[in-house]
DNA sequence: TACCCTTGACCGTACGTGCGGTCAGTAACT
DNA sequence: AGTTACTGACCGCACGTACGGTCAAGGGTA
């Protein structure tokens, strides 16, 4: 029963991660796969609607692989990193839907259609920051904004798909490990000298004539 | 003399800040500068040229801010914070052509035209790679593969466009301090108990069903 | 000073085309 | 008979860009 439909979406999605969205048209898609624009539309409607699909796909994708995380791992540095293997993994393994939906995000700032992927989007992120919470709240992470760190390494993630080769040197366990290490404890070797912020911001400053 | 060419550079960054170089168009951009098409036709020829100096004068600016702030630090930590430090000032306060730029960073991927923009990118990169090169071989950082943490930890102030709001409750003074604790020290407090990496893979793909 | 000539910024319109979406109709299944 | 799947011709328009011009400024020449 799935039939045409998911196999529209899935040369969307493809078309979407190697042309991006506005450069993706019906016509194209419907040679590709041997069949008429006019199905499409019979199945979708609007483009809009194919991308909404896009997005809410992925988005349930990566909220459902979440919580199965969290359903097998119990500290909070467990989960953290367990989270960002399934992130490293998602765009190596399923790399056109991770790379067409970054390409687009913007759309799901924006777009009033979106709200329901928006909604995911908003679920997930709690529930990173709720991890992040909670390993500053037992102390085995250092206290500062969990948001905000969530966010920040959560980006790093986020940004592979502008650099990942998928036929790399690197293999997708390999470069997790090294995030998960990154996140984890950082740059700095054995004990850091704590930075002196104030005056890197003013040297900066500086430097850029701001 | 420069005239309105400046002036057309400028209101295209902004535009495609806001709506994306698909949906930035001549016609909107004209009345908006209160000239007629043409004129911008005659400044720049086509759009792709357009898109090029954006990239170009954007890779420009951040290559000299970087050579600007190597010239004055010395150690790689201070050069590593310090590099943070522009990319979130350099996010806040230049935010559309940030916004401009790393929503359109595809075409950097794929467009033959961009080559100049391409090796400044390339150029930046090295930069980068070669600071933190220098921490791990004089001890100051762990061990690691230099280019990707370069990636890495950059790669989460890139990403930094999707959720940063200029008119935040965070000065970006406080986000680069959390950006920079984050990369140098990482999540962990004090000693941190060494991660089981093959443990984690092996439990993600389980719950991931890979 | 008066003349002409060149240059280049700028304008307005017209054109081609790419593309999203409509619609009337056929075929197959239930 | 009703419903669902699919077709392909067609429409309308948005948009990049080509092109034929206008106009003001500058400079050389008489």
């Amino acid at each position: 029963m799935a039939g045409r439909r998911d196999e529209i979406l899935d040369a969307f999605v493809r078309s979407v991660a190697r042309r991006g969205y506005e450069r993706t048209n019906f016509a194209d898609l419907a040679s590709e796969l041997g069949m008429s624009k006019g199905t499409i539309v019979h199945h979708f409607g609007t483009k809009d609607q194919l991308l909404r699909e896009l997005q809410e796909r992925y988005m349930r994708q990566r909220l459902e692989e979440a919580k199965r995380i969290l359903a097998v791992t119990q500290s909070a540095a467990d989960r953290v990193a367990a989270l960002i293997y399934a992130g490293v993994f998602y765009q190596a393994y399923h790399r056109d839907e991770a790379v067409a939906f970054q390409r687009e995000i913007v759309h799901l700032r924006d777009s009033p259609a979106l709200e329901d992927a928006r909604k995911m989007r908003r679920e997930y992120s709690e529930l990173v920051t709720a991890v992040v919470r909670d390993g500053m709240a037992d102390g085995t992470f250092r206290p500062g904004d969990a948001a905000l760190m969530a966010l920040m390494f959560y980006g790093s993630v986020q940004w592979m798909w502008t650099w990942y080769e998928p036929d790399g040197r690197v293999a997708p366990e390999a470069l997790a490990a090294q995030q998960v290490d990154l996140v984890m404890g950082g740059l700095m070797a054995g004990s850091a000298a704590p930075l002196d912020h104030p005056r890197l911001a003013k040297l900066v400053h500086g430097a850029l004539g701001l």
